[in-house]
Order: C-alpha cells, then structure tokens, then sequence
DNA sequence: GCTTGACTTGACTGACCGGTCAATTATTAT
DNA sequence: ATAATAATTGACCGGTCAGTCAAGTCAAGC
C-alpha cells in the first residue's frame, strides 16, 4: 500500500492535510515542500502560485469527497431520509477519526477554507461556492425524492436543500469549536426537521 | 459624535474591524498600528502580544453584541418565537448593511475566528467556546418559555438550543460563501422548524 | 522642584513569507 | 545519437511578520 506517490501528488495530498488541520494562511510553501520532501523550485513547477494550489486541493477534495462517503450516503437504492442520516454519521465519524488521531477536530475544508479567503479571494470564493452548490444538489434530488415517495410532506426544497447544508456546516463549526465531535451526532439528526414551505 | 477615543480603544475598534473585514492572520499588527494612528511600541505598551489583542477583541465584540441587538432579540417582553425571527432578522440586516457599506459579507466574526484559529490556539478555542455558550444559552431559555407559554411542544431544550446556534452560523457561513445577505433572509426563518426530541 | 510611572516614539531584530531563477539532471521523441 | 522538453536543485530576492528596545515626553503627587 501507499504506491510512491508523483510530486505533484505529494505536493497536493500534504497541502491538503496541513490546509484541512491548520488553515490556509497558516501553512507556508516551505513546510509543505519539507513534509512532501520536494524543493521550492519544483513546488513552483507544478503549481504558478499559493493560491493555485488552493485551486487544486479543493477541486482534490472535492473529487475524493463525491466519489467517497458523499457518493455512499446519497446512494439512490437508500431510502430519501436514510441518506440524511447516512451523511451525518459520515461526518461524524470522519472527524472522530480525525480527533482520536491528531487530537483536534478539523471541520470541513471547505467551510475552512470558505471562512478564511471568501473575504479577500473571489476566485476562490467562487471555487468554494460551486462545491457547495453541487453539494446543495445532492440535498436537492434527496428532498424532491422523498416527496415523491409521500415520506415527507411538499416544501420549497431548494431552500431546504440550501438549510440542511448550511445546517450540516454549522453544526461542524461548532463541533470544532467545541472540539467534540460528539457534537455532530447528537445535533446533526435535527437536519430531517429542517423545513421551509412553499410560497402560495 | 465619535468621541476621541483613547490609544487603546483606537486598537481595539481596528483590530476588530479589520479581524471581521478580512482575518485574524491576514491582518498585520503594522496595518492595525498605521490606521489606528499608534506606534507600534505603543501597541505593544497595551498589548502584551497579537493573540492578547484577539482576546480583548472577542471580549469586546461579545459584550458590544449582548448589549446591542442580541438583547434587543432576544427581549423577554417579546413572545418566544419571535425573538427566534428578530435575531434572523437582525443578522440579515447587519450583514447586509456590511455588504453595502464595503461590498463584501463579513459573516460572523466568532464564527470565523473560532474555523480560523480553533486547531491552533486552545486559550482563543475555549473563549469562543464560551461565547458560543452564552448565545446557546439565550436560546435555551427562549425554548423553555416557548414551552411553557404552550407556543411549541415540549422537546429538548439543550440540543435545540445548540442546534438553531449551530444553524445561524452555517447560514451565515453559506451566505458569506455566496456572498449574498439574502440567504440569511431566506433560510434563516427555518430556525423555527429545528426539533431534537426529548429522550425518554 | 523633583520623582514617579504611564505613555509614546521610531528604529531595529531575526525569522519567515511567497516567489524567482539559472543551472543541472532525467526522460522522452525522433 | 541527439535534440527537445520535463523535472529538479538550491541559492537567492525583496518584503513583511511579530515582537523588542532605548530614549524620550508628559502629567500627577508630593
């Protein structure tokens, strides 16, 4: 295991952890070429710019993330509202795993990231704003099918869509501030209440 | 107006602008000193350090918002459930106000120092933490006296006190990603349909 | 008038930042 | 074999970072 990864791999799977359990600004070029063993002027080969790399690594995770655990809990033989608690205990488990082994709870990348250069990169913003918007879409589908299947009562689901995720992200904010994962299970399940209606 | 406030107090309303405006990181002790019109030995006469300011920030901000709007929403006078929709409210007004004023959503300044800084800096994690825990608090006692007024039906009031908590953040989050205030406005009102039911 | 202590000044430190570059070595295509 | 290109090396750049410091200013208390 752990096939000898390409420098540019290297470069992307390090920035990646260090951005996801630190924060963009904290985590310098130089300490990612130290931990990816990769010289300076080879980063700057592969990648034009810090902010590149942010680029990638979002677009890296993003990938992993809708091929990984999100593909799992939006599986389309699982019943609507399974999936929702699916995603939540993926969430949940992820950053327990992550706690047991560095000790802190990182969040979510993307509302990390999202937090931390919305303000002062639009591009970036951008980026961000499009995986939560595929995100949203997936919460999207689950509502729509649910409604169709009678296991919830009509409602805008676009907007309840966009409330779950906000709420799924909230609720990783605080769990990290708490730095308690257990935070995620035991609010999270709240998200199948979430409803707004309708407009008549 | 606008009093001539003391060096320290000119510290203070800068550092906190500038936190909110962009980060804690991006935002150099230098700059602060320039706007502030403050030496830098100056700075550092009042502050011991960087992350002393961000503490005396946080304070600053926390009593400044239980004291404004927070207390306003928040008032015992006003039937529970409507206190819920005057703090939406007042959030979309802030940030939208915010938005026009510099075109840009700040989000919440807790709540982007707490993803920011939380996975470096225990002291700082724990005083959000307990800001976190105080605006909960407001929540809770607002859910018990819906309860009691017979407005909603009994739940647990903890968890759903944390829960709306945790989802005003991911709607700011989400807006702030978006970039638009609107979001607040539009899913915010949802707050109201948040339950976690008691365990028996 | 003298002392004390809070406050201010601005030059300075050393470390680190993102980024550059010319030279060198591997790899690949012809 | 050779030419072209991809990848790597490590020294180097100007700028900025948080933080220090010695030298002062100034007002209050005695």
């Amino acid at each position: 295991m752990n096939a000898p990864l390409d420098t540019r791999d290297r470069i992307l799977a390090t920035a990646r952890e260090l951005f996801h359990g630190r924060s963009y600004s904290d985590v310098g070029i130089k300490e990612i070429c130290d931990i990816a063993k990769v010289q300076k002027g080879s980063f700057y080969h592969f990648f034009p710019s810090k902010r590149d790399l942010a680029m990638a690594v979002i677009d890296d995770m993003a990938d992993d993330w809708a091929h990984g655990f999100v593909a799992e809990a939006f599986d389309q033989n699982l019943p609507p509202l399974e999936r929702l608690d699916y995603m939540v205990d993926a969430a949940y488990y992820w950053q327990k795993a992550a706690k047991d082994l560095e000790g802190r709870m990182p969040g979510c990348l993307f509302g990390n990231l999202a937090l931390e250069v919305s303000t002062r990169d639009e591009v970036l913003r951008a980026k961000l704003n499009a995986v939560f918007d595929k995100a949203a879409e997936r919460f999207h589908e689950t509502l729509e099918q649910a409604i169709e299947s009678g296991a919830i009562a009509p409602l805008d689901t676009g907007a309840t869509a966009s409330a779950m995720l906000a709420f799924l992200e909230g609720v990783i904010l605080l769990a990290k501030t708490r730095n308690d994962p257990d935070v995620v299970q035991r609010l999270g399940p709240a998200i199948k209440t979430l409803r707004i209606e309708l407009q008549h």
